[in-house]
DNA sequence: TTGAAAGCGCTAACAC
DNA sequence: GTGTTAGCGCTTTCAA
């Protein structure tokens, strides 16, 4: 512990050491105490605080020199409990995770939404898994954030209902929920994927694989019901070899090209629905240097895309705007609870690079 | 507006529609409406939600299904409050960027440490803005998070001692803080560069070049110091026009490895002091084809490094870890404020992918 | 084992 | 302009 002469020693230095125990440790200053240091009442202080007109320019002075002198800084949580909104300027987000690049920009355009209202971003990674879900959105009610944006996981969501009833507006992000109707942010997974399964197809594409993430996910579906849609349209067949699900890691994509490839009957080309599907399937391409032979468009533009030898079109999708735009509907609700729901669809786009106008060709069998 | 005979209606359905004027507003229930309804005092409910040993297990049923019925969350705002140890479960991270992958995934480490404290993480971006910085220490230190985990921007962080001084214990991550004393987590910048440049030099490089991020960072200072060891120790020069700082972004990279490359007397190794100083290097290189002329060697490992022809040797941080262990410093600090500060550094690898052992070669002239 | 009373730090409502 | 009083939802303290 530190006596009080140590203390009285360090008032004076230049350089203070700050170690916990060399320092005086000063727990934080009330409002009370900064009332009775600056000479007026507690209500005063938080007129100033609060910067509340009409305090006279002395009074400010004074409490502002107070404030300073204690380090005082405003308790949100004592503040928050009493005033009339309830409001804790914080909202949540929770995510598949906050280290992939997707979420991540996610993310920042929900932080740069938030920063524009004074809002703080409490966030979570889900890791696809529903009860870690439930516990999260149970903490962050607890908290009483004053909104979610939640990127769902592929469970029921009926659970949500009881939350939303208590005044909690939520808004969903790249997967609509089950059971909850509420202001949905998404992108037109279908509509791009069918184009570019059609492009592919205008260079003379017909036997065309589709490889997806986890099969119960909404944007999986979608997706591949837009390939499904392209392949039909066209009169073409979508056989069940071709259609791979369930992929989920770099390493198990790259797998699986890898196996399709070797099969006597190769597709000539490749749609991947997710970023690191695509990413394995990039590998597996360079790994048999396929990457000018078979041809491949992904879902999810990714670093280094354009760099390749064969440069990988892409169907892209704008993770930030998506977050920027589910945060913005979600401060809208806040600010008016009646207002109608919907779906908000952010338009993905198709670059073109090189891999998704390669002409099919065959692959010699079993290289 | 909906009206109550709606509200009625909608009571009885399967598939009940919930935007926020179709399902019962019900205000959050209060721990003294939940008491009211399960015919028990207020500590008896207090009891039960936390947990305490000591009430009968038919009251404890009884408060339970109160609590169900009313969809009852307790306020942690309120519990706060009141509570002696005045913890709110919560700490802070401030980082660059959460878009960024280096600094995600150092969140993604932190929040794994806070998932086994039951703790929640509220993060912000900073983008190397000082005020910014000071805006969101204040912001935080008002939200009473109990601790806080802060990759400085290059500013002075003397003003930090306040807060530190009022019992908000503070880690530094990435680089070190000025004018303040407290534990610090660190990558071996300046040994792991030398290292890497003494490798360059040992497969014969004589004419290496530096680029590095923001002169004012620690993190870039470390490496050219490291840089400029390893130069003089092999008795070389590092010559002026070899060393480039203050590259901001992927373009700036490449523009300027491009014109070092188009000098008479070009470098026949690059050193990049950063991940996208790296890709914008990379991408130079192949856009001249010389990607197996000129060795590379990076710092900070990143997607598809391994996978260009001649893969990309760097050296790897592990920013997870980083994160981890700056959250574990965090909750050591907390339980023990007294307990001495320290710099741990958690250290880097080299990853041998033949960019790094490339020969050297002249540059035609010019190209 | 259960409950009543006080009060955490602040703001709302109302005096003066 | 400024101050007083009450109370937000909960935990602490102490009594029954």
């Amino acid at each position: 512990m530190t006596t009080l002469s140590e203390r009285a020693g360090l008032a004076g230095d230049p350089h203070p050491r700050t170690g916990p125990d060399a320092g005086v440790l000063r727990p934080r200053a009330t409002m009370r105490e900064v009332a009775a240091l600056a000479g007026v009442s507690l209500k005063t202080v938080s007129r100033v605080v609060n910067r509340e007109a009409g305090v006279s320019s002395d009074l400010v002075a004074r409490v502002e020199r107070a404030a300073l002198q204690l380090d005082y800084r405003p308790n949100l949580t004592a503040s928050n409990l009493r005033r009339a909104d309830h409001r804790t300027a914080t909202i949540g987000l929770l995510i598949e995770d906050v280290a992939n690049p997707y979420f991540a920009h996610m993310h920042r355009g929900v932080e740069e939404s938030a920063l524009l209202h004074g809002v703080q971003v409490i966030s979570a990674s889900l890791d696809e898994d529903p009860v870690r879900e439930r516990q999260l959105v149970e903490s962050f009610a607890a908290r009483r954030v004053d909104g979610l944006v939640l990127a769902p996981t592929a469970g029921e969501h009926g659970y949500l209902l009881a939350e939303m009833r208590a005044g909690l507006p939520i808004v969903f992000v790249d997967r609509p929920p089950r059971g909850v109707e509420a202001d949905v942010v998404l992108t037109d997974n279908r509509e791009a994927t069918a184009q570019a399964v059609q492009r592919l197809i205008r260079h003379g594409h017909r036997r065309i694989a589709f490889l997806g993430g986890v099969a119960d996910l909404h944007t999986t579906q979608d997706r591949l019901q837009g390939y499904r849609d392209a392949m039909s349209g066209a009169g073409l067949a979508a056989p069940p070899e071709l259609v791979i699900l369930d992929v989920r890691s770099v390493a198990e994509a790259q797998a699986r090209v890898g196996s399709l490839l070797s099969t006597e009957n190769a597709p000539t080309a490749i749609f991947t629905g997710q970023n690191l599907i695509s990413i394995g399937a990039v590998r597996a391409l360079r790994e048999r240097d396929l990457q000018s032979v078979i041809a491949m468009v992904g879902f999810d533009d990714f670093e280094f895309a354009d760099i390749f030898h064969t440069g990988i079109s892409v169907v892209a999708q704008d993770p930030r705007e998506q977050g920027r735009v589910a945060a913005d509907l979600l401060f809208a609700r806040m600010a008016d609870p009646g207002r109608p729901t919907g779906i908000t669809v952010v338009p993905s786009h198709f670059i073109v690079r090189g891999s998704g106008e390669l002409p099919p060709r065959s692959v010699p069998p079993a290289a």
